[in-house]
DNA sequence: GTAATCTATATATATTATATATGTCAGGAG
DNA sequence: CTCCTGACATATATAATATATATAGATTAC
């Protein structure tokens, strides 16, 4: 079936006359008459009576008058969602983030949603490995990391700068008031430490710290996971070195949160996302509220 | 939005490859390169992700689809039962009949939607003034009524001629036995009989075979409606020369129904309905039924 | 009966759709 | 790394379709 057939019935039958649905047309009378002849022949049926100069729709043209109602509405919420989707004003987005990432998360999208609230968010946690991996396969079309990554294929916006903190459980505190730590002090409490899956990462970059030192820290345990550090940390049995980023309202209980004295480290963080692709209009939006 | 371009997208998305669905839609691949590209310009959003030689939908992609999909169905169900509508099989069918010609009409009903299951019937009582002008007004498709009627702009079919019987009420009846009553005697009764608002008709034929045989009627009462006439004659208050079909299985109670003796006076009937107009598929099968 | 007005038809023209030929780019084999 | 294959894009030519103009036929109003 024919759009242009079917909207130049549509608009005899609420004219009925041809003349004058021709002119709200904008289009000479013959070709309206050789359309509706042409429609009808298609259909194998009279849609109106011709009574004279009178046109009335058959019980035919009725149904397809209806039904053509319905048509045209549908596709005028289709191009209108079509065109917002495309907009990045509605539809769904899918991001990713590192659980030490997660802080950023929250007040990003709440700005976000703020200006698109018909844009519905799929948030995915995993670390760094897993997350790159899900942009490939497209499931994702942005992620939160920790730095640094093989970035081959990626485009990056950096997040701000973040310095890494150490967290202690209570009983190797000396003082309530204590706010600082070095590292030296550090190398003789047991440490749980941040360490991904596979590749380099701040891992390497602690250590490293230390071995400056000449000291060598007690690593008892290592995961890719904030939150069973922080748990074993809360349990006191040792202290850790992350990003203060990572430590959220609740999930520091029976530590402290304290400063590294003698030395600057500082995590660096991004928000990736594919180079050379298509990238929707909502991820490009949501990355914007990160520059 | 034109449907072509739809379904060309629609193609191009099922096969995720212009080449493959050129094919398949029997042309040749750059017009569907161009056609997509003329809907992605007019709809001003990028439906598909080209990355080398994949085609992939992007998001506003996926929600045209999914529209994509429904309109299709959409309009095969509207092209079958505008089709259906045309033929007859499907839609309303409105007619109307005289409540003395009523008996012709459930089983003919009967016949009609056993053939026509889908097509809803609208039925209408009154009398032949009032369904001519129904039919002129185009609010009923045909009509049975009793002849004769001016038939000026209309086109008929006969029913089967019926014969006038005599309802007598039990009173004015010799023996239970009784079968027959001449004209004479019926002169001797009160006579409650039919007679059309407008026109001439039936009432006036009756009269003619009274003064054929230099009788005069005790005419007490008229009435264009056969349950009325029948009311009156159960009641006692007269008789009445109606036609046999006019007599339904429980509408003559305390009265009896006896042939005329020494005349014959046959009533026609007629399916009617506008010459030269438009008539529904519908209405010519029911009319077919007459025949 | 005649003028006015509407639909239908015929033909010409403009627009649009499609085909052919060719260019460009990405991915895979040697 | 280079060449080859296969896919999409572009340019131009041709076919199909839509529209316009002119005109005939038909019906209503005066």
């Amino acid at each position: 079936m024919n759009m242009k057939q079917l909207r130049y019935f549509y608009e005899i039958a609420n004219e009925k006359q041809i003349t004058r649905a021709a002119k709200k047309l904008h289009i000479a009378q013959p070709p309206l008459s050789q359309s509706l002849k042409a429609l009808e022949t298609r259909l194998g049926v009279q849609l109106f009576e011709r009574n004279g100069r009178q046109m009335v729709l058959t019980e035919a043209g009725k149904v397809l008058y209806e039904k053509a109602k319905i048509m045209f509405q549908h596709i005028d919420e289709t191009i209108v969602e079509v065109k917002e989707t495309g907009q990045g004003m509605r539809g769904t987005l899918a991001v990713g983030s590192t659980k030490s990432c997660f802080s950023h998360v929250p007040q990003k999208l709440k700005h976000f949603l703020e200006q698109y609230p018909n844009v519905r968010i799929k948030l995915i946690e995993g670390d760094s490995y897993f997350l790159t991996k899900q942009l490939l396969e497209r499931e994702i079309e942005a992620a939160l990391v920790r730095l640094p990554i093989e970035m081959n294929g990626f485009q990056f916006q950096h997040l701000p700068p973040d310095e890494y903190v150490a967290i202690v459980p209570n009983r190797w505190l000396r003082d309530e008031e204590q706010t600082e730590i070095t590292i030296e002090q550090l190398a003789s409490i047991p440490l749980v430490l941040l360490h991904r899956i596979r590749g380099i990462g701040q891992f390497e970059i602690i250590l490293s710290k230390f071995k400056d030192m000449n000291l060598e820290p007690q690593v008892i345990c290592e995961s890719p996971n904030v939150d069973m550090l922080l748990g074993l940390v809360n349990e006191g049995i040792g202290a850790t070195i992350i990003p203060k980023a990572s430590t959220l309202k609740n999930n520091v209980t029976d530590a402290k949160i304290l400063q590294l004295k003698d030395v600057k480290l500082v995590s660096e963080s991004a928000i990736i996302w594919l180079e050379n692709r298509y990238l929707s209009k909502s991820a490009t939006h949501f990355i914007e509220l990160f520059k």
